[in-house]
RNA sequence: GGGGCUGUAGCUCAGCAGGAUAGAGCGACCGCCUCCUAAGCGGUAGGUCGUGGGUUCAAAUCCCGCCAGCCCCGCCA
């Protein structure tokens, strides 16, 4: 059986519910959708039909004569017993455990655990991370930057041409004061291909802000060194250039280190382009002036005096913006890049940016019909007090620093462990645990949110090893691996003939999970809540920890231990897609 | 003034394309290692799902009002 058999049970389980309504009731039913939902509890089966409730009225039956006509009507084949029909009107469905076990042994023999790829493939951009030129990475960035990976790495693997861009800010109004600031407080820098160290650079950047806001002549050769590089003058070029290197160059070691792929596609970028898009915007009639700039009125929007609000296009000094920049870049990717679907994975409180920018966008036909273009929000992080995310000195954290106390946090819990249980251990081993714990527990933290409302980030819950976090998940996949290594497993080549034989209830908790798959990976690719994912795989883990408690494996008799080995193995290779998908290595050992 | 998000157990949060007794983790309490890593498992206690209406056979979930918190709203990005 391959993959798209296998994703079909849900698919066939309603068509065939439809054909019973059609043929109890008639052809009217054809359309009405049977209401199929994995059940609410395990004892009612696998899943529920809630449709004959909803045809009480219109056919004026009680639900459970409907309910009862539509099951003498099904035929459910090999896949179901005879349904039950329960409480008001449920009709309830138990897979047969020969399906079940006939669906597990298809898994074990697919690559891609069951998961069909999409039929359609979409060119989708992943717009995510956006840091600063001249600022440090700090935990602001740290959502949209997770977030977005996973959600990148989501796509992909349903087959999706992914396009992952990072709209760094390396142009606008504040390169004016860097430049300034670079010419005359590190004029060597402008000489040679020297170098400055980023903590410099950051510190910098506080150098020219603060000239910035208290030296007025200062703010003016900032103002005037801002035409220069719009200008493309060579020095204020060769500065900016000198930043953005610097910077990069910082951005990578933490890219690398989280393990992502991103291409820098920064604002500059759309420079050549924003002029096509005043002049285009003004050919439609959509641009008016207005106090010196260039707007377009953007419909559902008003202003504190309930005047409607314009998106502002064109400075009253003829610069850019960022309005102008996001329309120019919604025309290349629509355009150029053939993007299909487009996702921006940028804080909740641009919300009302990106409504703007789109009905712009919209406006001015630059959104091809079928594409897509989605803001992807999420909420703040904040400390403990509930209150923005601070150092004890008050200052912004630095996504380094902020890896670095997860990864030694890790690493304390784990030599404590170490120690506890009279084990031997290189450090090779315990920097590599330490790293893939603490940086997956970061990671895992976030992801497993709902990313809507803001997240109270939290070392010791992340940290805490138990419960819904990585670390749970990494044990639980660590488990499997260390009954290989205790039987000389190999599960690439368990024998091929051998079946499923389900028989314990924690077998078939656990099957049920591992079958859901699938349908959980759509849903996130649909919708975009990694959370859903992470909930998912939480679960499996404590279902498979049940299994693993009331069922020993390698001292079962045959056929039931490669039965289970093969349960051990779905579930490792399960928990690994999942984790991967979520930008989470797993271990061997821990 | 407008728009958005949030409000569920002591804490942190799921659930919100309506469905059966509202779930999890942490914290508290009680158990379980001669046996594949106890970073585990089982159990107990703990909830007017902010509030008032409405729709429905059925509402934490959908609609409206209100209350509270956070965020955004013209030349920063």
């Amino acid at each position: 059986m391959n993959t798209s058999a296998m994703k079909s049970t849900v698919a066939q389980l309603k068509t065939q519910i439809q054909r019973a309504m059609v043929a109890a009731f008639g052809e009217d039913l054809a359309h009405i959708d049977p209401m199929l939902v994995p059940t609410s509890n395990p004892k009612f089966g696998d899943f529920q039909a809630n449709v004959a409730m909803s045809l009480a009225k219109p056919l004026k039956q009680s639900p459970r004569d409907i309910a009862r006509q539509i099951v003498e009507n099904l035929d459910l084949g090999d896949l179901c017993d005879t349904p039950d029909i329960a409480g008001p009107g449920f009709i309830n469905l138990r897979l047969k455990t020969a399906y079940l076990e006939a669906q597990l042994k298809a898994m074990q023999a697919d690559p891609r655990l069951g998961v069909a790829p999409v039929n359609q493939p979409q060119t989708v951009i992943v717009d995510f991370s956006s840091p600063n030129i001249a600022k440090e990475m700090h935990v602001g960035h740290l959502r949209s930057t997770i977030i977005g990976d996973s959600m990148a790495r989501v796509q992909e693997f349903m087959g999706h041409r992914v396009l992952r861009l990072n709209h760094v800010g390396d142009w606008g109004t504040q390169f004016g004061m860097l430049i300034t600031h670079l010419k005359e407080a590190c004029p060597e820098a402008l000489e040679a291909s020297s170098t400055v160290d980023i903590g410099d650079l950051v510190a910098f950047y506080k150098q020219a802000k603060l000239r910035f806001d208290t030296d007025d002549d200062f703010k003016t050769r900032s103002r005037e060194a801002v035409v220069d590089l719009q200008a493309g003058e060579d020095t204020a070029t060769k500065a900016w250039k000198v930043l953005c290197a610097q910077s990069r160059q910082e951005f990578q070691k933490l890219y690398d280190r989280l393990d992502i792929q991103i291409q820098e596609r920064g604002e500059s970028f759309y420079n050549p382009f924003l002029a096509d898009v005043v002049q285009d915007l003004e050919a439609q009639g959509l641009l008016v002036e207005d106090q010196g700039a260039k707007v377009v009125f953007v419909d559902g929007f008003t202003n504190k005096d309930g005047n409607p609000l314009p998106l502002i296009i064109q400075k009253s000094d003829g610069g850019y913006n960022y309005a102008t920049t996001d329309l120019a870049a919604i025309r290349y990717r629509t355009g150029k890049d053939g993007a299909e679907r487009v996702l921006y994975v940028v804080d909740a409180g641009q919300g009302n940016h990106f409504a703007q920018v789109f009905q712009v966008g919209a406006k001015a036909g630059w959104i091809p019909d079928g594409v897509e273009l989605t803001h992807v929000p999420f909420g703040v992080v904040q400390g403990e007090d509930g209150k923005k995310f601070k150092t004890r000195s008050g200052d912004t954290v630095r996504l380094k620093d902020l890896l670095d106390e997860a990864v030694s946090r890790a690493r304390t819990d784990l030599e404590t462990r170490i120690q506890s249980e009279e084990r031997q251990e290189t450090e090779d081993f315990i920097q590599d645990v330490a790293e893939a714990v603490g940086i997956g527990a970061v990671k895992y933290a976030d992801l497993s949110q709902n990313r809507t409302s803001n997240y109270i980030f939290s070392f010791d819950k992340m940290l805490a090893l138990q419960g819904n976090t990585a670390p749970y998940m990494l044990y639980a996949y660590v488990r499997v691996q260390g009954i290989a290594r205790k039987g000389g497993i190999d599960f690439d080549h368990l024998p091929a003939e051998a079946g499923i034989h389900l028989a314990d209830d924690s077998e078939f908790a656990l099957s049920r999970y591992l079958l859901q798959l699938d349908t959980v990976l759509e849903e996130v690719a649909q919708d975009l809540y990694p959370n859903r994912l992470c909930q998912y795989l939480f679960e499996l883990s404590q279902t498979f920890n049940q299994f693993y408690d009331r069922c020993s494996v390698l001292q079962a008799e045959e056929p039931q231990r490669t039965s289970r080995l093969i349960l051990c193995d779905l579930t490792a290779k399960t928990l690994k897609l999942g984790l991967s998908l979520l930008g989470i290595r797993v271990l061997e050992r821990m």
